[in-house]
RNA sequence: GGCGGGGUAGCUCAGGUGGUUAGAGCGUCGGAUUCAUAACCCGAAGGUCACGGGUUCAACUCCCGUCCCCGCUACCA
């Protein structure tokens, strides 16, 4: 590999992970994904590089056709709601990309299938035949989630394929006693089906030369540690295809009913929207993803690393023709008020709904969320936060600076930049330090540290203030005229330089700078430069850039979360009830009293409890999953509900009889149900 | 439990091939000022750099162990 700083690149292609179609985006998708790559792309384009930015909504997946059948409609709709709502609300936001697709566009389907049968036609993947259920009267093969059934663990009824709602236990199909389809509600088949897999292990010397070796010094430590866990532990192969029909089809013969996985299809989107934007504007893509002198990033939550650095580049490498990425700086996760963002729980700032109650602030929010972004380690979002550095940074610092040199050249020269006269030696000193800034500024953006690269921006505003504080040109006005002049030049020098250099992280702000100004500059090394405003520009009427927020306006979105906080804990929230039983059904479960003899930790595991319990005829084991809520020592001589009956299952090695009864809420904390008096050992529960 | 990341002033974070008084922004307190959206500017207080050992003339920075937070993974009523 060559040596990544001093390389130089003839193009730029920067990727923005694709949102999932199922929901909105909200401010951690914002602080951790897109107002970074944002910023980068758009400081390239001020360096007058060749960059494209790429983004697109993720549709595909078994999610997506859940969702659908959740709300009687089509995947098709669904993607189509949340595609606009989220293409428009980045559109409003000012995130810059040069083509936002989908994944369900034709372009994507044909861009996919065909890297999937050169892949195949080359001889990458593995072909497996398995058995699993099928459909008969749909004729397809159903997914883990298409399939209910009696959970082996609980007996609930309506048990998922993968995993059971009511015990949380995760199941494979096959486990599922009576096993209905959810498409026809017949009893599902066995049946076989093929598989292609990546054989990921293949790679692994090539994935160690690259990553491991090469990039052990540029790569965020968050990001090169994952990575090598991964390797380290060993790569698996995994499945590119699966039964359904809501997806990329496979290009081969007889494979009605498979698609891509979505995991395989949705990566080579970045390609796909590429081909759309290089259609629309008579560009070629294959340079941005196969030149070697194109510079690929992807920009990506924590949660995405292994796809972007192991899978997809495998992808890439395995096809032949394509380059690998020069840098993932995947960011940390941000938390809202203390506690993790949550669609499910609407715990959450969307962005659709921010912009509706702060309209014309996106760059507060920007500012925000550039300067609290979750770099090396997971942050915090709050409100107060929010108004802090609306009110204390970008109002007092940079609006107010601008405001006071606009204010004075408009009460003193009626608008019109006064020419330097003799400047001191302060003066030149301060008109050299604003040539600094543009390179230290993009030095930082450059290596990913935007919270560094926004606060130098600040520093330039704070130097202006400090500038002008010492210069007292409100007094200077009566005593020395003359050099007045020279100081509001270089003040608007300043200006100028801010309109420039803000324009990355602030496009919105920028752009008023530059109308108040006057002027149109588009070059980053314009951001340096100490005579942009020619002696006799005429400046237009300032107006303010920032206003302040005000408590009640914070405090109402405080208390809606506080609501929601409100909903989730008090059970305001339902479970919802599930289907009517007979009594019959009930008499089947046996239930009894029992006291706990001994409890321990089952080694080796977070959540396992051994308890061996005493149930008036006899002492039996059970391994029950409440090590995080109780401690062992508490156990013993406790009363607790038994269910008796439950057929005995191993667990860690350890066969477990029955289970205890707990009562759990919302945030899965767990109590146990214990009889009022005291009672014999083995009464019975009805 | 395994693996990875993180734990530095009230808050959000920088930092370091080990070496004089550990930095910034915000907040707090004091001063100064009035061109400016009670904003700006100056100054101060505030840190046993998670904890315990070790290596060293010297560690916040290296090594070992422990604890806490986050993620992946295992396993769970």
């Amino acid at each position: 590999m060559t040596n990544r700083n001093t390389r130089k690149y003839k193009r730029h292609t920067v990727t923005a992970a694709l949102p999932y179609a199922n929901g909105p985006i909200h401010i951690g998708h914002l602080a951790g994904v897109y107002v970074p790559a944002d910023i980068y792309t758009r400081y390239l384009r001020m360096k007058g590089e060749d960059v494209v930015f790429i983004c697109g909504s993720d549709e595909h997946g078994v999610p997506i056709t859940i969702k659908a059948r959740q709300e009687r409609t089509t995947p098709q709709q669904v993607v189509d709601k949340y595609h606009t709502l989220i293409k428009e609300s980045f559109r409003e936001f000012g995130i810059s990309f040069d083509v936002y697709s989908r994944t369900s566009a034709p372009i994507h389907h044909e861009t996919a299938a065909g890297i999937f049968k050169t892949l195949y036609d080359k001889n990458v993947f593995i072909e497996k035949e398995t058995e699993q259920y099928f459909d008969e009267e749909n004729r397809q093969f159903l997914a883990d989630r298409y399939i209910t059934g009696t959970c082996p663990h609980c007996g609930y009824e309506k048990a998922y394929g993968d995993q059971c709602e009511n015990c949380g236990t995760s199941l494979s199909p096959t486990d599922l006693i009576n096993p209905k389809s959810t498409l026809s509600g017949n009893k599902p088949v066995m049946k076989k089906t093929r598989h292609w897999y990546l054989p990921l292990g293949n790679y692994e010397g090539m994935l160690r030369d690259w990553i491991l070796e090469s990039h052990k010094d540029d790569w965020k430590p968050n990001v090169y540690g994952q990575c090598k866990s991964w390797i380290d532990q060993g790569l698996q192969p995994r499945a590119v295809t699966r039964d359904l029909d809501w997806g990329v089809k496979l290009p081969l013969e007889n494979t009605e009913g498979k698609v891509l996985y979505v995991w395989f299809d949705a990566p080579i989107g970045y390609i796909s929207a590429t081909r759309e934007w290089a259609l629309e504007t008579g560009n070629d893509w294959k340079k941005y993803w196969q030149d070697p002198d194109s510079k690929l990033v992807h920009f990506i939550g924590k949660d995405n690393i292994v796809f972007h650095c192991i899978i997809f580049p495998v992808m890439l490498h395995a096809e032949g023709s394509y380059i690998l990425p020069d840098n993932v700086p995947a960011n940390e996760f941000l938390n809202l008020e203390g506690d993790k963002i949550s669609t499910s729980r609407n715990w959450a700032v969307w962005l659709h709904s921010f912009m509706e109650d702060f309209p014309g602030k996106q760059d507060v929010l920007r500012y925000v969320l550039c300067a609290a972004a979750p770099e090396a380690k997971d942050n915090d979002f709050t409100w107060k936060d929010l108004q802090a550095r609306n009110n204390n940074e970008l109002l007092a610092v940079l609006g107010n600076f601008v405001n006071r040199t606009l204010v004075l050249t408009h009460k003193y020269y009626d608008g019109k930049v006064p020419e330097i006269i003799d400047p001191s030696d302060a003066d030149l000193k301060t008109l050299e330090s604003i040539r600094e800034f543009p390179g230290v500024i993009g030095d930082n953006i450059e290596k990913y540290r935007f919270r560094e690269a926004l606060s130098q921006m600040m520093n330039l505003a704070r130097l202006g203030n400090r500038y002008l504080t010492e210069n007292e040109p409100w007094k200077l006005i009566k005593e020395n005229p003359e050099k007045v002049k020279t100081i509001i030049n270089v003040s608007l020098q300043i200006c100028a330089s801010l309109s420039v250099l803000s324009s990355p992280f602030l496009p919105f702000t920028a752009k008023k700078m530059q109308s108040m100004l006057n002027i149109h500059r588009e070059t980053w090394q314009d951001g340096g430069v100490t005579n942009f405003l020619p002696p006799g520009h005429t400046i237009n009427k300032p107006e303010l850039l920032f206003e302040k927020i005000e408590d009640p306006q914070i405090q109402e979105q405080i208390d809606r979360l506080l609501q929601t906080r409100q909903n989730n804990n008090s059970g305001n929230q339902y479970v919802p009830y599930k289907d009517p039983i007979d009594f019959e059904d009930f008499g089947k479960l046996d239930i009894r009293i029992a006291t706990v003899r001994q409890a321990e930790k089952v080694p080796k595991t977070k959540k396992l409890m051994k308890l061996i319990i005493d149930a008036g005829s006899g002492e039996y084991t059970i391994v029950s999953g409440i090590a995080e809520h109780y401690q062992p020592e508490t156990m013993t001589g406790r009363k607790v509900l038994w269910l008796a009956n439950l057929k005995p299952r191993k667990i860690k090695g350890i066969e477990s009889h029955g289970m205890l009864l707990m009562a759990e809420n919302n945030d899965g904390k767990l109590v146990f149900l214990t009889p009022e008096k005291d009672i014999e050992d083995g009464s019975v529960v009805s």
